[in-house]
RNA sequence: CGCGGGGUGGAGCAGUCCGGUAGCUCGUCGGGCUCAUAACCCGAAGGUCACAGGUUCAAAUCCUGUCCCCGCAA
């Protein structure tokens, strides 16, 4: 089993196994943890390996690694050729899709564009989050690993190359470029109220990063809140056309409503500066002496 | 010893600097009003103030130590 070294993480800067390492080392598997991998093959070759399963290390394997086994299989959360890249499932998600997947490649040195070996398409539920659908498709990707590396030691394992793939698909070019993903950052967390933003894409951008890193409301007067959960709303009831995009309305029975172009957003369960995660109606509560201040989420 | 925030009835907060009867909003329960209500009125229950020790006539508050939670940074 390799993974990364331990590293300082948490708040007292100590030294923190990586998951696989403590999952292994609890089985009693042998653990590696090189620093670095090209000169890592050399050692790999000596232990004589068949095959490698990789799945989200973290770094990119260098084609000299790969060179050691004759086949190294990779697990991707993506209907591939869709979704290539650092951030499938939040990024599938983000974009309001409703049908993903799980494939099984052999890989070579591009980023994510080897061979398909077994593929499984996948739905996304309407309201399912970038959690949940991360674990699911952890689980189904273990069997499918699994599966693969049987069908291989039997000799029966189909391979067939991404060009093939994307025309039984019907997947164009142009679409696999459209969702090439690559790692989100900081301040693609916040959630932003322009005039074309829609209630839906706010519900999407919130489920594509909830639980976590979660989707930021920049809150004045309050400052930077999670939102863990929403979901378009028919609305409070009151006149939509003297709020902007971005305005909250909190008054009708303690929920929070965030008008959009297009509508309404409720706004379910958050979690504010330095708090633990909440519902709308606690954190109504306690923070309405700062509401109705004519707050204003605003990027 | 990386930096910072937090722990107070069921929820969210104030009170801590400057020690002196445990406070606010909401929820819950009972009653009232109303055609009715998430509205309004009256009343009630519910807390060893994270834990331990210390100072003091007196500690949520000051001192020391511990545990837990959260953000940043890595």
């Amino acid at each position: 089993m390799v993974t990364q070294p331990d590293r300082p993480a948490g708040r007292g800067h100590k030294l923190v196994a990586t998951p696989v390492k403590r999952a292994a080392e609890a089985r009693g598997l042998r653990v590696l943890t090189p620093e670095k991998l090209r000169p890592f093959a050399d050692e790999a070759r000596a232990l004589g390996a068949n095959a490698f399963v990789v799945a989200s290390y973290g770094k990119i394997v260098p084609q000299a690694l790969l060179d050691v086994v004759p086949v190294a299989f990779n697990v991707h959360p993506s209907l591939l050729p869709l979704y290539r890249g650092a951030t499938p499932l939040q990024s599938a998600i983000r974009d309001g899709r409703t049908e993903t997947g799980v494939t099984i490649i052999a890989m070579d040195a591009g980023m994510d564009t080897g061979d398909v070996l077994l593929q499984e398409r996948i739905p996304i539920g309407p309201m399912e989050t970038y959690g949940e659908l991360h674990d699911r498709l952890a689980k189904r990707g273990a069997e499918f690993a699994a599966e693969a590396l049987q069908q291989y030691a039997n000799g029966t394992l189909d391979r067939r190359p991404q060009s093939e793939v994307a025309r039984e698909l019907g997947i164009g070019d142009d679409e696999i470029a459209r969702t090439l993903t690559r790692p989100w950052s900081k301040r693609d967390w916040i959630l932003t109220f322009s005039d074309t933003t829609k209630a839906r894409d706010v519900v999407n951008h919130v489920r594509a990063l909830s639980p976590d890193p979660a989707a930021r409301l920049q809150w004045t007067g309050i400052g930077p809140i999670k939102i863990l959960e929403a979901h378009v709303a028919d609305g409070p009831g009151i006149p939509y056309e003297n709020l902007k995009p971005g305005m909250v309305e909190h008054t009708v029975g303690g929920s929070l409503w965030i008008r959009t172009s297009d509508g309404w957003v409720s706004i379910d369960r958050l979690t504010p500066p330095d708090r633990k995660p909440m519902t709308a109606r606690d954190f109504y509560s306690g923070y309405k002496h700062i509401l109705g201040q004519g707050v204003v989420a605003r990027a």
